[in-house]
This record gives structure tokens, sequence and C-alpha cells, in this order.
DNA sequence: CAGTTTCGTGAACACTGTTAACCGTAAACG
DNA sequence: CGTTTACGGTTAACAGTGTTCACGAAACTG
């Protein structure tokens, strides 16, 4: 979590550190391939595990703190990705971006579900609240928000919407760079929802192993959820050229890794 | 697992029922609350744990079991409640079918979790066998066959899919009554991954908290993402129809169980 | 310096899944 | 029928897991 207040009192730095080592170890631990315990993190930081609870109240904390840490490091590896396409081109980019996505989900699926499938209960504010500052979906927000401002694709107005969603278009609780979104614009946030919940979708669903694995090894059905999102998008125009850039970029994912 | 060689010594009759127990218990504790542990699972049936050994091999096949079971007896309960619309009338039946998929997804997140958000991984080919022959997958693909029956909706041509999609409905390994369907005709098979992926996508996404609680109460996702559906269906003559049922069914659950 | 907070330890509890050796009983076979 | 085999259960034990509690040492604070 990040603090505002950067604390200078060495013992606040020290804590600090522990908090990173306490990450940083633990997504190592992910990475090996074995699964994510409290007990392990301690042992292999060369504590015991009653120690760590002076950091984290319980196991699930301990889970939220590296889901995270896993956002975030993933997000920022995107982002390189997407600036070999530049900043006055946000289609490529979110191109790119969704292609990366899923890459890292397909190449590490016990992260992707640590981050995006695990379970958050409508009465957990605590993980709601990590959920909103979440840094992948600022960085897919974001995009969406570069490539409106230069196609200007048609959004619902606000009297267009169901009254709940009114609600939760103007005082998000999802992740999204909304704040300098005026009200009037925030039916742009609904077809955030909308696109985010499709690619979602299919990212969950290859990652999960729950579909055909041919399926799955050819991207067929993650490009072909792509490209109808082209057309909402007010991308008709870029069909083509957007085309062409998927396509290299899952033929490039596919031949760096096997 | 269905045998269909139905075994009739003494022997083998009490080993079939202590299997039905194991997972009527199983169930039982899940609908408690509790999660599913091996040891729980034998202590409630009177028997010390690694008695259940002669029974599964592991703790995930013990999942397995259960999954195979909820996935069954939600398609039955599911399969009820389209039987309020005629078999004449498959594109409604499929309206409240995915309604109630949603319901029970959104009022049983850890079962659903077990189901369909519990990872397999490629090389599995044991739990990929009791994915081919999950009862929810014959059910939808069912009701999508007979949608196409009715209102024969376009597909694609074998020649225009991919060489991979083409050999993935040629010879399914995702759960699909498919055996009626000529090989001409399997182009369907496409759709209905593609529909699948869709609806998966909103209510994975609803089921495990991943948006907006607002969002997920009003319904309005996943009502979107349901009518964006029609037309791909050839269903575009009915939408007013299917609209007004599509909004009693999810009302009708809403106002059952608060 | 004295007092207090912070951070770590060790022991213990209540659970997990899983393996091993063992044994009675019920079915199967000659 | 008797003998033998195999099935279905036991107990004991191992290696883990999250979590709590009482304690102590070390580090900051007045």
């Amino acid at each position: 979590m990040p603090h505002l207040r950067v604390p200078v009192t060495r013992r606040e730095r020290q804590r600090e550190a522990t908090y990173d080592e306490i990450v940083a170890v633990a997504a190592d631990l992910l990475d090996e391939g074995a699964d994510l315990s409290l007990r392990a993190v301690a042992t292999r930081m060369g504590v015991t595990a009653p120690a760590l609870y002076r950091y984290v109240a319980n196991y699930q904390q301990l889970v939220d703190l590296v889901a995270f840490e896993l956002d975030r490091a993933a997000t920022a590896e995107w982002k390189k990705e997407v600036e070999r396409y530049p900043e006055t081109d946000p289609a490529a980019r979110l191109t790119v971006g969704c292609v990366c996505f899923r890459q890292w989900a397909l190449s590490k699926p016990r992260q992707f579900a640590l981050v995006f499938a695990n379970p958050i209960a409508a009465a957990d504010t605590e993980r709601r609240e990590l959920l909103t500052i979440s840094t992948s979906g600022h960085f897919f927000t974001d995009l969406l928000w570069q490539i409106w401002e230069l196609y200007q694709f048609p959004y619902p107005s606000l009297d267009e919407l169901d009254p709940v969603i009114q609600d939760a278009v103007l005082n998000p609780l999802i992740p999204a760079k909304a704040e300098h979104i005026p009200p009037e614009d925030r039916g742009i946030l609904w077809l955030y929802m909308r696109s985010w919940s499709a690619l979602y979708g299919v990212v969950t669903l290859e990652s999960t192993g729950h579909c055909d694995p041919r399926v799955i090894e050819s991207g067929q059905l993650f490009r072909a959820t792509l490209l109808d999102w082209l057309e909402p998008l007010g991308l008709d125009g870029e069909r083509e050229r957007l085309t062409r850039i998927l396509d290299e970029e899952m033929s490039r994912h596919r031949s760096s890794d096997g």
C-alpha cells in the first residue's frame, strides 16, 4: 500500500524495507512454482512465521499485498512494450497492451489467478480499496481515454444509463483514471467496463484452461474478441492496420517462448 | 464418473453408494460455508481420512468428483426452470438458462469457483476428459443447436475458420452435443465457443467480485452482454420479446432471495 | 538514564494432505 | 465346502499449513 507520507525515521524505513522483502520473496516463490504460504515466505526470509504477523494481519492480507505488487510489476512491463508505438497512436498501444495482458496470463497462470481470479466478497471494503487503485486498471482506462480523445467514438450519455450505473460511473469503485474525466463524459466508463469485461472473459477462460487447448494455442478466440471491439471504439477505419499489429504481436510472443 | 456398465455385484453397489455419499457430504459441507477438505468429508462420513484414498487418488480428484456433481445438479435445476417455456421456444429457454447460470454463480460463488474457475493444466488429460462430458456444456450447446434449427442464423463455413479451429470443431475436446451435428455444420461450434466465452466472462467477473458491487447488483453488465448476442444468433426479430423475458427472469431471482 | 514501543522467538493448537504397515471380513475360486 | 485373495477400513506418523500467546531483547523516546 503506497503511503503518501513517506516515513523518514530509521525504524519506519526499516519497516518499509521489510515489506518490500516480503513481496519480493513471495514473488520469487511463485515464480519457482511453489505456492504462496506465510511460512515459506518467513523461513526464506530467515525469520519465523509469527514474525510476519507484525506486518500483515492474516494470510489473505499477504496475498493481497503480493497481488498488488504482481499487478504493478506486470503493468510496468506492459507499459514498456507499449512504448514501441508512439504516444500519438493509442489504438496500437491498446492492442499491444491487450496482447501483453493475455500473454502474461497464459505464461503465469498462478499469478494471474492470484490477482484476477481471487474472489472478493462484496462486503470486503479493504480489498475493494486495493482493487480501486489497481495499476493495470488505470493502465487500460487511460489508453481507452486517449483513444477517445483521438477518435471520438460514441458513448452513452448519463441519462441513457441505468440509474445505478450512473452512480457507479460518477463515483467509480473500480480502478479508473477518472478524476480528469468530466462528469458529463463519464459514460465512457460504461464502455470501459464492458470492454474490460470482454477482455477479462477470454483471458480468464484461456488462463484457467477451461477451453480446448488447441483453441488457446491458436489464439483465435482472443483475436476474434478483440476485433469485435474495434467498431464500438471507433476504430473501424483502422481495422486493417490494427489487425496487422495484433497478429504481429501475437506471433511475436509465440515465437519468443515456444 | 458415469459408468455405462452398471455393476450388479454387491461389492460394486456398495462402492458406488460410498462414492455417492462422498459427493453428497462434500456438497453439504460447501453449502454450509465450510471449505472442502478430505478430512472433513471423511470425519463427517464417520470414517478416517486415509479410508477415502480407497476411492480417490488424491485431493484434486475429490475436488473433480464434487465439481462434476455440482455441475450436474445445477444443470438439472436449470433444465427445470427452462421448461417453463415450451420446447418450441429455445430462444426463451436459452435466456432463462443464462439467467439461471448467472444466478447460481452469484449465490454460490464458492461452488462456481470450484467448477468453473478451477485451473486445468493443458497437459492434464484426465481432467480434460471430465470437462468434455460436463453437463452444463451439453445443456448450452444443445439449446444453441435448437435455436439454429429454428432461426437458421449464419455461421462460418469450415474453410472460413483457422485450420486449428477446424480441427477443434471437427474433433471437439470441449463439452458439446456434437455427434449429431454433421461435419459441414460444425462451424456452429465456433459460435458456441465465442458466445460461451462471452457469457463465461461476465459471470466469472461478477461471481469473483472483480467489479463494482453496484454494477453486479444492477445486472446491467450481464444484461448488455446477453443482448449483444441476440443479433449473431439470428434473434434480432425477437429482441423485444426476449428482452422482456430477460428482465422478468432477472427481477424474479432478485425478489426471490433479497 | 528510565520507560515504552517495536520486532522477533518458541511453544503450542488445530487444522491440512498423504504414506505406511496392519488386519478383519466379505467376496471369489478350486 | 474350505482356502485364498483382495477390498475397505484402522492406527500411527510425517510434513506441511495458518494462527495465537507469553515472553524477551533491542531500539527508540522522554
